[in-house]
DNA sequence: GGGTAACCGAGACGGTACGTCTAGTCTTTAA
DNA sequence: TTAAAGACTAGACGTACCGTCTCGGTTACCC
């Protein structure tokens, strides 16, 4: 099975340590807190405070398990089920960007998306936080695509002379753009853009 | 005279007003000591306490006359000269267009780029700031490429069919996916942009 | 007039100096508020948050005048009115210490007492506070019956090998013993007292 | 045997009981961990978990076998050979007291003294804590000095009159004072306290 | 000699308070 | 009227302990 990255901060009691185990039921209980939070504020506005009062958890508990409030959030908002990132197998590789793109638009719709754009706003100024955000979010998607393009490439489906790495900047770019900016994903943005990278990409 | 719209909270002494006149050195002072703190610390480590104190500026000064930390800093960083958009005419619309994105790219190379991306970064989660942002360093760019766009269309360089709006997400997308992910803008990265721009837009 | 040295963070706007001069209100609702505290808890479950909450001040103005939550619990209990230590002219030597002793006894009992035992008693661990503890409280009653002594002395009305230092120790001694074991000052405790040291002191 | 009855929680292995006895080991080291840190900080400075870290024990294990801090200090403290209380046979009530009150003076000479005043402290502000101390510390001494007064007084050696228990006051007290108020012991006050207590206490 | 019960170390837990920091506001004197 | 100075309320930060709890493991006694 193919489990998101973004699950930083995992569990794991596998080594018979000693001391009290950690509890998984004040972890589930941050994280939940976190995004129940969340959805009536911006990730600024949010407090470690205001967490481990919601969630019933002492500061201490959250300060021991995460670096700092950015790491919660990360952690909260991608190891949400929404943004699993599993895909169909799909005819050609177009189709699989395609498909890429279209699940990457309805993750990011809406108050998601809107949380997405302010973790990573955040981490701008920080590049340890940005390094992580990366791994946490982007890593699995770049990857994705750079299967697709290797693979319409080999096949001839895709230009021989395509630079991987800018066409990934091609397709993510526009995406991020709007949505850092602020403005929406309206049908003809999508369509727009699937067409245009149909153009670009072909051989 | 073509003025940067960035640079928003101007002074007009036009009026003969009683009282005290507004300390045009105090101004530059406070713009000078963001620039300068800039350079050694990211936008949320900037405290307005700092740039009072290094600016010899009461705090009241700062926010008489900007609303609040944001603004300044955005005023600071977009005064620039090198935040100036003034271009040359172009032959063709796509030689303008891929002006426009040379300046740009020189523009946000190195830290001038990581400030504008904090700021950036900074406004997410507040659309007022979001929106402030967009008139200060957007506006002009996107109003540039939209009339080589327009131009295009109408001399029949461009697709007939191109939407103005998709067409300005697929030029700037690419461009910010970058800045705010953290890599830099190598010469590949432009030269594949600009090709890729080039069959897209052509009729 | 004879004021209390108690009253050592004293304000002073003698100079017409720049800036929002200090809060005389807040002064006062801070030492207000730790009094009222100090009657439902010890000094040690008292916290700078629950002066600042009650008094209505944010904690900063709090550590801006005060250096720690000893000096403000000593200057609220020390600067009451009760703790003043103006004494009348007194007929005899030993008629003074009489009356001073009758007059300490009057302010250590009851709740004032427990607190007095309270702030000594967290200040023995720090020599500054212990210092400071001194200065604010013992230095004008010693300098009182430091005086009634000399004056004895001088008179004839006392010993003449009497150690001054060692008298006070005798005077004072058994009153703190009294105080910091917890147990209350009886009127066989005084009048025992008294007459013990009419025998030590007389020529 | 005379043992110090500040060992307040003393090991009782006389039952057979079931279960693994309790590590005389781990007892040990907690004491003496406690001690050795006191001699670098005060009280007040000291944590439980140093003490469970510097003793290589858990922390479940001192709050298993004291109640609190407070306890494990006291015990830690008293229950040194130094603070044992033996005390010869004296030929006269007199000088059973002064014995006692040079042994006394000697005990609380130095760092001891400081512990002494430190817990002495800590303990203002907790009826349970300072009666606690009483028992730990000043219950032995008091009878001393109590069974010396009342044969000083049947013999004839003593005033008829005297009050036992404001003649404790009377012998303690200036000690105390001195202790608490930070002054150490100098010879000239040792002979002056003698002194003045043989004139009071003399028939 | 297997069961059981109290002990042990380790260390996570919910809390509380600390003292510092910054934001943005308010109030004074001087120019 | 504006400026500089600096005090003000508010509230989050990350750290340090408290005393409790829950593990895996270790000894003894008791049957």
């Amino acid at each position: 099975m193919l489990v998101s990255a973004a699950q930083t901060y995992q569990i794991d009691d596998s080594k018979g340590k000693a001391g009290r185990p950690r509890s998984d039921e004040s972890h589930r209980a941050i994280l939940d807190a976190t995004r129940r939070l969340l959805t009536h504020m911006p990730v600024h506005k949010l407090s470690v405070e205001a967490i481990a009062k919601k969630a019933g958890v002492g500061k201490t508990t959250i300060y021991r398990w995460w670096p700092n409030k950015q790491a919660v959030v990360m952690d909260a908002v991608f190891s949400q089920p929404a943004f699993l990132n599993i895909l169909p197998a799909s005819a050609t590789a177009f189709e699989g960007i395609k498909v890429q793109i279209e699940k990457l638009l309805r993750q990011l719709a809406g108050k998601n998306g809107r949380m997405v754009a302010e973790i990573l706003g955040e981490a701008q100024g920080d590049m340890e936080a940005l390094k992580s955000f990366s791994q946490g979010f982007f890593q699995e998607r770049y990857d994705a695509l750079a299967r697709y393009l290797s693979e319409g490439k080999d096949s001839g489906e895709f230009r021989a002379d395509l630079d991987m790495e800018s066409a990934i900047d091609l397709i993510m770019g526009p995406i991020f753009f709007r949505l850092i900016t602020g403005q929406d994903f309206d049908p003809a943005f999508e369509k727009n853009l699937i067409d245009s990278l149909r153009r670009g990409l072909s051989a």
